[in-house]
DNA sequence: GCGACAG
DNA sequence: ATCTTGTCGC
């Protein structure tokens, strides 16, 4: 399988993605998953949080082989398997997931995958830009973009009300117990 | 002299 | 992400 073909893959499925604004108030749990790497050894965590309050109501932390290596605006081919089998059978409104959605060069990031295999509301939060993107907005320190049927104003307004000095409360925990804490506080 | 873009 | 040294930038 060869990068560009993959990439003609990804500009096809970015339009299948459905942008729409999302009616907060019908939001109760808002989910997160992370994951951290020892070689190919794979460590996710899940974290679901009530809404608007985030209080922690679960947390699950699986472990797994990637095949895949990390390469930069292909980074769902790594990321997506983990991720699968951490939300399984897990119950959510909305998931937040660590990395881009439309704000990448083809508009599709991981965030917009999961969304798309899912069906169900997804949004991209991450740390940096991919070089040339446009399509996210600033919340604290994460760049916010949208996932899978979400609009990037409801996705701006979920991340702040979970926002917690600078990153969203439950991706931080997630990637605290992904990288090996014992509770989301170490 | 080493310095790439999510993780 | 992870590792790891120096602490800063073309």
């Amino acid at each position: 399988m060869n990068l560009k073909k993959i990439a003609e893959i990804q500009r096809k499925l970015s339009r299948k993605i459905v942008e729409k604004p999302l009616d907060i108030s019908e939001v109760k749990r808002v989910a997160a998953v992370d994951v951290s790497y020892k070689g190919n050894q794979a460590r996710g965590a899940f974290v679901l949080c009530s809404f608007p309050s985030c209080q922690v109501l679960k947390t699950k932390v699986i472990e797994t082989e990637v095949n895949f290596p990390y390469i930069p605006t292909y980074f769902f081919l790594r990321e997506t398997r983990p991720i699968l089998l951490l939300i399984k059978g897990e119950e959510f409104d909305v998931l937040l997931v660590e990395g881009h959605g439309k704000a990448h060069p083809r508009g599709y990031g991981l965030a917009s995958h999961i969304g798309l295999l899912i069906n169900k509301p997804t949004i991209g939060v991450a740390k940096r830009p991919l070089h040339g993107t446009k399509d996210f907005v600033r919340v604290g320190k994460a760049y916010v973009s949208v996932g899978n049927l979400i609009d990037l104003d409801s996705a701006k307004k979920i991340v702040e009300i979970i926002n917690e000095n600078g990153y969203p409360k439950p991706l931080r925990i997630a990637d605290k117990l992904s990288k090996g804490a014992e509770n989301g506080r170490n």
